[in-house]
DNA sequence: TTTATTATTGCAACATTGTTGCAATAAGAG
DNA sequence: CTCTTATTGCAACAATGTTGCAATAATAAA
């Protein structure tokens, strides 16, 4: 199935970029305006992920935000750090700091996922 | 506002009791098989909460929690340790260890939820 | 350029999770 | 036993996300 450029791609794209952070989906829709159906808004997103080119992280209040992948390996989203959601600008990002857990005896892990959520540096001044 | 015992919140209480650690409403739906509303087991839930009997947890794939409070100060909910969710067999549970996180600076923390799916000792045996 | 193929879109509908309004029920005080 | 009102059940709603299907429009082919 080969990909085809559109406007709301292209959109989505740009905003996701000129974010450089993680948006939801209300957040992208809000920014177009209504231009662009709910549920296209999903699809591209997720056809985003499918073609590792963002990722998707469910945040502490259960929605899905996406961001563009770059530390990622192909096929491969490292998602072992803390994510920030700031309670006043609503801005969601990918924090340095690594996850360090040990599980107790006999325990796998397969996934991580920690949130941090207060007020960032713009906020808190 | 005085509370009263009622058979659904004796059978949610016996239930979190039994179950030592953290259900989400649809599971205790299922152990009732149906004797309650559904509405009626998140009112019970919240009470617990809002009585600082249980507190509630917002888990990684975006659903509530609640589990008895065990170690929680009155009025003051501790969740900064890591919660584990097994993928095989839904159970749910707080970990020992406590998240240790550093935030850029500027940046004030209001709140953690740090989550680790994967398979507990029982299912990866 | 025109036509044909099919990826993409928009709309309606649905699923899940959680809340609120309101009348009926029932716990517990008097 | 009666009265007050906390609690329940039902219907309805809100937010978030997905699926089906016909209409639209990118892109390849003629």
């Amino acid at each position: 199935m080969k990909r085809r450029s559109t406007p709301a791609q292209q959109a989505i794209l740009n905003m996701l970029k000129a974010a450089d952070s993680a948006l939801s989906q209300d957040m992208i829709e809000q920014q177009l305006k209504g231009e662009t159906d709910r549920v296209t808004i999903y699809r591209v997103l997720n056809r985003f992920c499918e073609d590792g080119l963002a990722h998707r992280i469910t945040s502490d209040e259960g929605k899905f935000y996406f961001a563009l992948c770059k530390n990622c390996q192909q096929q491969h989203h490292t998602h072992d750090h803390f994510h920030f959601r700031c309670l006043s600008c609503q801005k969601v990002e990918c924090l340095e700091e690594k996850v360090k857990v040990s599980l107790p005896l006999g325990y796998s892990a397969a996934n991580v996922n920690c949130w941090v959520s207060g007020y960032c540096a713009n906020c808190s001044a």
